[in-house]
DNA sequence: CGGGGCGTTGATGAGCTTCAATGCACGTGG
DNA sequence: CCACGTGCATTGAAGCTCATCAACGCCCCG
């Protein structure tokens, strides 16, 4: 199998014009995302509450503990959230890209930080629309709870895996993760993160990260033609080492 | 100053009578935590929708995996949250007590365990009936976002916590989320939980937790009169370890 | 008095982090 | 075109934190 690199080059500060791209097939000049989210029939007056927005990569768009005076719906591209200590110390909560809700959370102030991990454009919605947006649309409401709900479930596995698993648990699950999110069978990769990035998600260090993909490498669980590009070959046995179902050792060269 | 033990012995099977105790000073004869999810008027009409119930310590209520049919407000008594790996580690991702929801997550199934950790008691929803209170209750699904946004923000700051966090740090953030949540200005708390359950909800072992304790009382922190009970002693000291904002080394004797 | 549950303490070691060096890809400028 | 610098990843060696194993103490109860 050949894989070109992924090209994840920042793009210069100029704005991404929205509407060239990622438009919904059943609604054309609509963004699939947002397709997803609202019905079709809703999507006129929605029109008028949304801002469209760019960000370049590495642009920190939300700030921690920041007035939470807006929420987004990503469009296209990726994004962490994170939170972090005062010396530095960074834990990555999650990976939002297209259709993902950012900030939805009713509290007065932002409760992570997020940014954009490549080029993106997303959605912006103000808070003050928000109370007008949900009399309006009363199934927003019950939308925005299953949101929640889901983030909530996957927040209680990851502090299983944070709390309790191993390096190498922790990297299948993430391997694991990955692959049903690119939903190809081929289980071809690409991660638009760094491992420094995939460091922070899984309460590592890029060393541990590194030396725990090189062993899944020499096992055979994977194979690496380029840092961000990974092709599962097992995944069977990695869920399995995902779960701690079986006791992998790790076997030096 | 001078504690008794808190006395936390599991009572029989027999099940505890509603309306005992626990009563609302506003609205007599119904629970206080009750009053504090639903507003007053509401109060006849939603008891027609509950069942009151009752476990005894130890009684694990809710399965992971189980298909999710109810929910509960705990109105008196502590529980655990937790999941966990085949070969039996445990993560505790929160504890609950009254007033709190358990189970709201709009899911098929459970995703996550309780279990009681003291005598309990609950009211108990069916998730059938849960439709139906949306329509009569408006405002519920908008609380019942707020319960969940601030889940969220709590599961974030928790995952910072089993990712980044030393045993100190983990250990004196557990000391003063319990201290806030005893809104007790003196400092005196009673803990429901044991140092098993404390090791599973920030991701050590015991001996570590036990270890960090002593250490703790040794350096003037907190005062320790029964294993139960702790005496907090410098909240500043703690709150500033918690946050990282101090390396408080550790000093053996 | 004996036993069990829970907690503490000590000794040892595994697993991960830290520190350090090297490699590799890519972009830039002479 | 190639030398050089930068950012990211890999690999090795040493060290530290926390887990593991083990012994003991305390308290409560039959």
């Amino acid at each position: 199998m050949n894989f070109s690199p992924c090209k994840l080059k920042p793009e210069s500060e100029t704005p991404i014009l929205p509407h060239d791209s990622g438009e919904c097939t059943v609604c054309p000049a609509r963004e699939r995302s947002i397709c997803a989210i609202f019905e079709p029939t809703q999507l006129p007056e929605l029109e008028k509450h949304l801002q469209r927005v760019a960000f370049p990569a590495g642009k920190v768009f939300i700030e921690e503990g920041r007035a939470a005076d807006r929420f987004y719906v990503v469009t296209q591209g990726h994004v962490r959230l994170f939170n972090s200590m005062p010396d530095g110390r960074r834990q990555i909560t999650g990976f939002a890209t297209a259709s993902d809700f950012i900030g939805l959370v009713s509290c007065k102030n932002f409760a992570f930080s997020a940014e954009a991990l490549t080029p993106l454009r997303a959605c912006q919605f103000s808070v003050s629309e928000m109370s007008f947006l949900r009399r309006h649309f009363p199934a927003l409401e019950k939308r925005l709870l299953e949101e929640a709900s889901r983030e909530l479930v996957r927040a209680q596995k990851r502090m299983l895996l944070l709390g309790r698993k191993t390096a190498s648990e922790r990297l299948a699950s993430f391997l694991r993760e990955r692959f049903h999110l690119s939903k190809s069978a081929l289980g071809h990769l690409a991660l638009p993160m760094t491992r420094m990035d995939i460091a922070d998600y899984l309460g590592l260090t890029i060393e541990t990260v590194s030396r725990t993909f090189s062993a899944f490498q020499r096992q055979g669980l994977i194979h690496i033609p380029h840092t961000r590009n990974v092709l599962i070959q097992d995944i069977e046995a990695l869920s399995a080492l995902a779960d701690g179902d079986i006791a992998l050792k790790r076997r030096h060269s």
